[in-house]
DNA sequence: TAGTGGTCTAGACCACCCC
DNA sequence: GGGTGGTCTAGACCACTAA
């Protein structure tokens, strides 16, 4: 070996830990030690220490040292995908149809999940979008216009909400929950299902500076399936 | 400011962003650059830059720079839990139930999704989880005997299957989908639910260098939600 | 081929917190 | 209190790739 990196490093704390060399519980050599063992600069073994707690396989703490995580829960990314380019990766052309614009006092359920003030003008759009001529999501999205005033102006004839927001609305914070829910006759008919089928459901929050942006839920296509790796 | 640290560029860039002063798509300063202005190693700003682009927000490219992410596919992470932690974590009282434990070649369904070969045998079992005597998930298990023999031995009546299989089977790989689905009326007498109820269902697939070691269905309760942030 | 990021080093000081 | 990780520095060389 002539050089060893902080892949290198990465390597072969997991080929020990996979040997069982160093168990689930155990501990593992300071990041000086280890330098010296391994004939490289403590800050490698620190940065592949690091990415190995980032990804759910070690925990550190000063003064007690590297462990090997007792419950290894690791950890999985997944990138939120532009829905234009989740289908248009799959080789389909996407197309975009505004169902529904309204501007109205936003209704008790989304103030409260919103914390939003009484008479807080919201503008709600509905919106399907397709890969080729098949339904692929429906959304159901509600803007707030006290952050966002001057999307009251935009029409959202040709461009969808998510991608006018993501280009004109930075955020700071936001959550997302992912849950099954029966399709409702309005979603069926959309969506292009029978009533009560399953569908993969998504809801997305997001924050500037503590004033709520937007809460959107999307109703995904039949058979959906969201995918990532470990 | 005494001192800038890799946290305080991470913020500078952001509230450029945010600002506006960097849009989607502009060029950052380079690494040199930006340390003179900012007063700092550039180490420092490598550091920064490089967890922001791990956070989806920027994109670089050598020679080409670095530059806001035109589509800032922001990027979130969730950790898979130990099911047990999940429960007791809200509170509950966890409770696992073993339903059918069967050793039989595998059916072609799995065989090709796992790529095994032909009279391959394989471990099944059915488990069901519970937060104290509400059903909580139904886990749908198959582990490869070519992969994992000891499992054979193994009676998995108090301990469940996947806490087993991540303290004794390390992988390299692994996938994970998720996906909502109807239930069938033996998920549905199980999880206590309405039949074609809505099912928030994960699947997870893991590998050994190259070969398989298990593939797991599991049906969550009634309106479960994963959420994660942003 | 020149400019940019990617990585490594050796040393240093600091912050945390278990013993 | 002392051992451990957390971070920063200044400099160096390398790897990639856009111009």
């Amino acid at each position: 070996m002539i050089r060893t990196g902080y892949k290198d490093v990465k390597n072969h704390i997991l080929s020990q830990i996979r040997k069982n060399i160093w168990p689930p519980g155990s501990s593992l050599p300071n990041e000086v030690d280890m330098a010296v063992t391994l004939g490289c600069a403590r800050a490698t073994i620190s940065r592949a220490m690091r990415e190995l707690v980032d990804e759910g396989v070690l925990e550190r703490k000063r003064k007690a040292g590297t462990k090997v995580k007792a419950s290894p829960t690791r950890r999985a990314q997944f990138t939120i995908p532009i829905i234009r380019e989740e289908i248009e990766k799959n080789g389909a052309t996407y197309r975009y149809d505004l169902v529904k614009r309204n501007i109205l006092d936003a209704p008790d359920w989304l103030s409260s999940r919103l914390s939003l003030p009484k008479y807080n003008r919201v503008l709600q759009l509905r919106c399907m979008h397709y890969a080729g001529n098949a339904p692929y999501q429906l959304e159901d999205r509600w803007i707030n216009l006290s952050a966002v005033p001057h999307a009251e102006t935009f029409a959202f004839k040709t461009l969808g909400p998510n991608e006018w927001l993501v280009k004109e609305v930075p955020f700071t914070d936001g959550s997302l929950e992912f849950s099954a829910t029966n399709a409702t006759p309005y979603v069926a008919a959309f969506l292009n299902l029978p009533e009560n089928a399953a569908v993969f459901t998504s809801e997305r929050t997001t924050w500037l500076n503590n004033q709520n942006v937007t809460y959107a839920k999307l109703y995904f296509k039949r058979d959906y399936k969201m995918t990532t790796f470990l």
